[in-house]
RNA sequence: GGCGCUAUCGUCUAGGGGUUAGGACGUGAGAUUCUCAAUCUUAAAACACGGGUUCGAUUCCCGUUAGCGCUACCA
């Protein structure tokens, strides 16, 4: 740490805050990398929070799911979680400073009134802004119908004039007219806080330094400033991040496929392509070169923590791209190395009910053979069944290309030299196949073409001579003499 | 509707008062020949529009348009 490190800079303190109404989607999950990222490039702190206080629509089954999507991407918390459920207290609390220094008031009406209020204000074309009219009940009379168990919800008093603005990290100043902000609800009228009480009372409590989240919420962030500052609290650093969009440019949803994070490891994904692709969304290093001078686009974890910072995350929304995803994912299997690919190539066919027949260390080496042509873990239990077990369905347009005429009974005499051949080794394989083609006056490419459908059921694979050896002698000539 | 935000290839983005506007994904073409979903080469592809400011704007300012967000006793 150099002298020139300003000592009254607070540590860093950040937060994910999901609501636990569903699993953890794609655009929550940028959220909590680069509340992740920002902690650990800072040395900071992150805090997982669980905003559960709409009991209706949470449920631990969610939370659980959120949890297990993170786990999936390496996103790691040192704090938490917290449960907003279980920290009421502080909300009721925190209501009472804020309508003690005359920042808040009952309000008796009802959710049925003001849901016909606003019917009515929008069919006659006003803004379906609450009227305020508790707010000019006299102190006393208020007091006393509360004191008669009149419920009522807390509202808080916006100032009738001026504006509030504060200074996004990511969008520079962000200004409201305060006559635009409604008189938001803090504390329902059941004594459940609502989001905007809650996440200030939080935020505060939790000394966070940074509000990293979703550019949704910018528009809720004037009514939690005015809150700051009733209570006499510190502003943290805003940064909004811009929102993710589906190929149709509007905002991810389920109808754009999937949304939830676990789908993306069902659909055999690797985490590490999945966190870079993420993090590339919205977010940019800047000019990160390779050794050929072009732009920089794979980062491991260890470099996305380094390199990350919020002046480079960019303003506009970002669209989901598959297809790039499905790029980073094929060179994250390919530069696995083969025994950390394994677990996961091992849990894709236990979900396949697949059983590998062949020994550790023919798994190790087919997985070497393959995973350069891998695009997706779900290719090891399926298209790369033959190389793991002697069990394995053919293509049938393969064997319609290459398994025709004379080429089968050719196979099969070819799996009888070879069950013959003293030695069998990738060059000796192909030495024994092209003095056979030769023989028979045919071209080897035909022999070849048919050799890989049978012996690996596919008409796309690695060189077949390097399937043979990966296979061996025993294998090769089973299965070329089972031909048909 | 009101308020807020945004605007570089189809997509993710770099860049920035003077550039052949760079890269990646995807797409097209070619090469390789033992298949291709691999590899290599290569091509097409963008500064939304209109006004300013300026010797000069894609870059700065304003407006228009479009998109997105918010507009609940949801979060």
């Amino acid at each position: 740490m150099s002298d020139s490190t300003p000592s009254f800079k607070k540590p860093v303190r950040v937060r994910f805050a999901p609501s636990p109404t569903g699993y953890l989607h794609v655009g929550g999950a940028r959220t909590a990398l680069f509340n992740c990222l920002f902690a650990r490039h800072t040395g900071g702190t992150m805090i997982l929070r669980i905003e559960d206080t709409d009991f209706e629509r949470s449920s631990e089954e969610m939370v659980e799911g959120i949890l297990e999507g993170m786990r999936w991407l390496g996103l790691s918390w040192d704090e938490g979680p917290f449960y907003q459920s279980k920290r009421l207290a502080l909300y009721k609390a925190t209501a009472q400073k804020i309508i003690d220094a005359g920042h808040a008031y009952p309000c008796f009406c009802t959710k049925e009134e003001l849901e016909a209020r606003r019917a009515e204000a929008t069919a006659a074309g006003r803004p379906p802004m609450y009227d305020r009219r508790c707010r000019r009940i006299a102190k006393e009379d208020a007091a006393k119908r509360v004191a008669a168990g009149e419920a009522a919800a807390i509202r808080f008093a916006v100032p009738e004039g001026g504006s509030t603005s504060f200074d996004d990290a990511v969008f520079g100043k962000v200004e409201f007219a305060n006559a635009e902000i409604e008189d938001f609800v803090l504390l329902r009228s059941d004594g459940i806080p609502t989001y905007h009480l809650s996440v200030v009372a939080d935020d505060i409590d939790m000394r966070l330094t940074h509000i990293l989240r979703g550019a949704d919420h910018i528009s809720n962030t004037p009514k939690q400033v005015l809150q700051y500052r009733a209570l006499g609290a510190e502003l943290p650093v805003f940064a909004h991040v811009p929102l993710i969009l589906g190929p149709d440019k509007t905002r991810l949803s389920k109808r754009h496929g999937a949304t939830s994070v676990i789908a993306y490891k069902q659909m055999g994904i690797v985490p590490e392509a999945f966190r870079n692709f993420l993090a590339l969304l919205g977010w940019t290093p800047g000019n990160i070169k390779d050794e050929n001078g072009k732009d920089r686009e794979i980062f491991s974890s260890d470099e996305l923590v380094k390199l990350f910072s919020l002046d480079g995350i960019s303003k506009s929304n970002a669209v989901f791209d598959n297809d790039k995803l499905a790029w980073f994912n094929t060179e994250y299997i390919r530069a696995y190395p083969a025994d950390a690919l394994r677990p996961l190539i091992e849990d894709e066919w236990k979900q396949a009910d697949f059983k590998p027949t062949r020994r550790d260390a023919e798994i190790a080496q087919a997985i070497e053979l393959l995973k350069p042509r891998a695009r997706n873990l779900k290719d090891f239990a399926t298209a790369f069944k033959a190389y793991f077990a002697d069990e394995f369905e053919t293509d049938p347009a393969a064997a319609a290309k290459f398994l025709t005429g004379d080429v089968p009974a050719m196979l099969r005499e070819l799996g009888a030299r070879y069950a013959a051949a003293a030695e069998f080794t990738e060059a000796s394989a192909e030495a024994v196949l092209r003095g056979f083609a030769e023989e028979k006056g045919v071209k080897a490419g035909g022999l070849i073409n048919g050799a890989r459908v049978a012996l690996t059921g596919q008409g796309v694979a690695p060189s077949l001579f390097a399937v043979m050896a990966a296979l061996g002698q025993e294998r090769v000539v089973k299965r070329l003499s089972a031909v048909s």
